[in-house]
DNA sequence: ATAAACTTTCAATAAATATTGAAAGTTCGA
DNA sequence: TCGAACTTTCAATATTTATTGAAAGTTTAT
């Protein structure tokens, strides 16, 4: 098998899982492609490869900045702009979650802690029922939290991860 | 405040997060609304709170069903079929990990498993990356399911608990 | 100051996805 | 067996979201 023919379909399945949890397919796409190569990627290199519009790329490139998955980087003697993406996957996935903990945890613990706080009128037992659940989402999102730190460690601390081994 | 509008500003939110999450808005508000309901509602129960339609409806309860996040009940005396959600947040979160683990983890394996095994032509260097790039993504895979598995444990587990706790 | 090389923007458009609702299907009691 | 009560289906439609690409903006070298 051709190694380009591996990158796209390594390309294409990173787009559709990205699509299936809430990131745009290209931009998805090109952080797969980005991945995969070798060296630093132009615009252009990117608009040829996965047949994508200039702006879309641009765009989306963007955004890659944004989630610190890719940076930019320059040639010397380019004028151009080239882009990697980074290469090590755990502080990848690492960013993924920091970033989607900032945009959408933020709304729920906002309502949690305003419902909380708010005198409900209405059937005792209903709201005895509601002000349950929110106090249950409450915990489980510390616990959410507490799960990343877990996950922290497991990733540098070799003495934690066997500790947890031992306990399994 | 009223204990309905409290109720209805959480569909949305919760709406909202699904949404984000690649999960469909509506499923995500029917699933909302059952959470927040003191008790089993039906088919109808639902239209006219969040103003969808039946058929939306119906077809959303069912792939929630699929999820295991709600389940079908008779009231006696009654022919309608009326839902509720399971109640507790962690068993419920779990059922989502493992639902989205079930569809979207399996095509990533499968593959990775594929291109780990293929024997791929190209320049020498380009292939090396690509090949390490497939390594990392299945120890990170690995990595995931380990930790998934802590979760069970932190879950229920009291000893684990306070075993990790110390070790923070 | 100019022009070439490159990047960014955003209104228009396309594509994907969710939703509707009427009609067909099912179940159940009499 | 019939019909009322309810559920399911799915083609049509609406909504949301992603993408395009031409035009405007920026940077840099001379």
């Amino acid at each position: 098998m051709q190694l380009n023919d591996a990158k796209m379909e390594f390309v294409q399945t990173w787009g559709s899982i990205g699509s299936a949890w809430g990131i745009p397919r290209s931009m998805a796409q090109i952080h797969a492609l980005l991945l995969a190569s070798n060296e630093a990627l132009s615009t252009e290199d990117v608009m040829e490869t996965i047949k994508l519009s200039r702006g879309n790329v641009n765009i989306n490139m963007r955004e890659l900045i944004n989630w610190r998955l890719v940076s930019k980087q320059n040639k010397i003697g380019e004028r151009k702009e080239f882009f990697t993406a980074q290469t090590d996957i755990m502080s990848m996935a690492q960013n993924i979650v920091e970033e989607r903990k900032r945009r959408e945890l933020q709304p729920v613990l906002s309502l949690l802690s305003k419902l909380k706080n708010e005198e409900l009128e209405g059937n005792e037992e209903e709201v005895a029922h509601f002000k349950q659940l929110m106090q249950e989402l409450d915990d489980f999102i510390k616990q959410l939290d507490q799960l990343s730190e877990i996950w922290l460690k497991l990733k540098d601390n070799f003495f934690f991860k066997k500790m947890i081994k031992t306990m399994s």
